[in-house]
RNA sequence: GGUCUCAUCGUCUAACGGUUAGGACACCAGGUUUUCAUCCUGGCAAUCGGAGUUCGAUUCUCCGUGAGAUCACCA
């Protein structure tokens, strides 16, 4: 079995989106699957430098590490085959063409761009696809570094198999006479990433399915420099959840950093990321890292495209915050309390973190779901009225019940238990239903819309702040 | 227009050619002696169409249809 050198390989055009990220995701997973001792590369392509983003590159890797994903050769951290910028590798590149040049396979390209141009209009004109070997020049100019310069193709049908996509052909058509290297002296993509995946020894390049029409031209490249190419992978799309388009920065796709800032946890977004196009082919629906790690394989990529659905992305974040422990949820939640909760202390953000646990979606839930246990709320009649039952009542019944509920409580012992026992005692004496009781209570005390058990929230909030709390109710009726 | 890819509930998906076509999200209805966004139970809901191969097609073949991609001195 080969020992897979896979590579994550974008360009620092901006920020990361969750395309982008699910490529280098599986990339990952592939070499770092249980029991391989695969490696794992990050390369930066930085040969468009009129599209390049200043910052792209530091963010691609905080990216990248919020997600888990820790490549083993990269630009920060070197390896056998750095440097692994491609700015920094023009002179490979340049021999490599040369070799090209010397082979006969590579030719300079003597048009202007206004002239090529025109042939792509001509043929446009006439219905027929522009090819730009149809005008190969007889006698092309010795290459000065100045004009592109131009792979020598050798048109032919090709099959071949993709991991994830099985058998593709294509014919003829398909090859062109396209790029090495561009006018300014930097290499085009087309050249560069497979000369790089040669030297690095990559195994299997994964990428996305834009790729699949340029595979042919990429395999006649391997045939002229007698390199046999590595495995390749190609990922369906992500698609925007309308399902029209493919998933893009237009469309509206979210830095993959912006999840975190809104409460999502990196795992979550990972398992949402390795089931958008990936199963194990069980009915299990929530994977850890190190499940996804042990289970990921190639063979059961989805060959059809996938929407993102956030529905689902914020269902499994909710599945991983219930996974974690108190401790870990709390380390993870700091940057999301209220600034009264953080006066309150780690101790007593921990427990009342253990009461709301499973009941958050996000992490950004955690101010609006527990504010009232670090502030005094403000009596809200309007609540009241929202519940039928409670407002059946009126004040003159409502009034007696919260006199009758503050003497109670002030006499209970205020565990979860003792409190149970003291809120069923009241039941029969006040003869109500708990639906009316200990609605009332609950928004007595914390006036929200919705809290934790009653006897635990009023565990959590203590005897005085209970009693403090029904007086002021009781007052502002 | 050329080239290429894909096609199961609204969404993500499962099903060695033989299943009442399964699960999950969402939605709806009940339940858990308070609320509720947790939890439990139940419900709704799909094989794009047409031929062919076969005793038998979601599954294999062909033809349609639909969707998407690509055809740059971008990656």
């Amino acid at each position: 079995m080969t020992i897979v050198r896979s590579r994550f390989a974008p360009s620092p055009t901006g920020y990361m989106h969750v395309g982008g990220v699910r490529t280098a995701l599986f990339s990952w997973l592939l070499a770092r699957q249980a029991g391989t001792d695969g490696t794992f590369i990050l390369r930066i392509e930085d040969t468009d430098k009129v599209r390049e983003v200043e910052g792209s590159i530091v963010q691609i890797e905080n990216s990248l590490r919020w997600l888990g994903i820790e490549w083993d050769e990269g630009i920060d951290k070197g390896g056998p085959d750095a440097p692994y910028l491609q700015s920094e590798r023009l002179t490979i590149y340049k021999e490599w063409a040369q070799k090209l040049i010397d082979s006969g396979r590579a030719y300079a390209d003597p048009y202007t761009s206004e002239e090529v141009e025109a042939f792509r209009q001509l043929a446009k004109d006439e219905k027929r696809p522009f090819l730009y070997r149809d005008h190969r020049p007889e006698n092309p100019p010795v290459w000065d570094g100045t004009q592109p310069l131009r792979f020598k193709s050798d048109p032919k049908p090709y099959k071949w198999t993709d991991a994830v996509m099985g058998e593709l052909s294509t014919g003829p058509d398909a090859i062109d006479d396209f790029i090495l290297v561009k006018g300014d002296g930097y290499p085009t993509y087309n050249f560069c990433h497979i000369v790089d995946d040669a030297i690095m020894g990559i195994t299997h390049v994964l990428r996305s399915q834009e790729f699949i029409a340029s595979t042919p031209k990429f395999l006649n490249l391997y045939d002229a420099l007698e390199v046999t190419p590595p495995t390749l992978a190609t990922l369906p799309y992500v698609m925007a959840i309308d399902g029209k388009k493919k998933l893009g920065k237009r469309d509206g796709a979210k830095d993959i950093l912006e999840y975190g800032n809104e409460g999502y946890l990196p795992e979550a977004m990972a398992n949402f990321l390795a089931t958008l196009g990936w199963n194990d082919g069980t009915e299990q629906e929530i994977f850890t890292i190190d499940e996804l790690l042990e289970k990921f394989s190639l063979d059961r990529v989805q060959k059809s495209p996938a929407r993102f659905d956030e529905q689902r992305l914020l269902w499994l974040n909710g599945q991983h915050i219930r996974l974690l422990s108190l401790d870990d949820l709390y380390i993870r939640s700091l940057s999301f309390w209220s600034k009264n909760a953080l006066e309150a202390g780690e101790a007593r953000q921990k427990q009342v973190l253990e009461l709301v646990k499973d009941r958050l979606k996000t992490l950004a839930d955690i101010p609006t779901i527990t504010d009232y246990f670090f502030e005094e709320p403000t009596p809200n009649w309007s609540m009241i009225e929202g519940n039928k039952q409670l407002v059946a009542l009126g004040k003159e019944g409502i009034l007696p019940l919260l006199q009758q509920a503050k003497v109670a409580l002030s006499e209970s012992d205020y565990t979860p238990e003792a409190l149970q026992e003291t809120l069923n005692g009241l039941l029969e004496t006040t003869g109500q239903k708990p639906g009316i009781l200990f609605s009332l209570i609950r928004l007595a005390v914390s006036w929200a819309p919705f809290s934790p058990a009653l006897n635990d929230t009023l565990a959590v909030l203590g005897k005085e702040t209970v009693i403090n709390r029904l007086e002021v109710s009781i007052n502002a009726l």
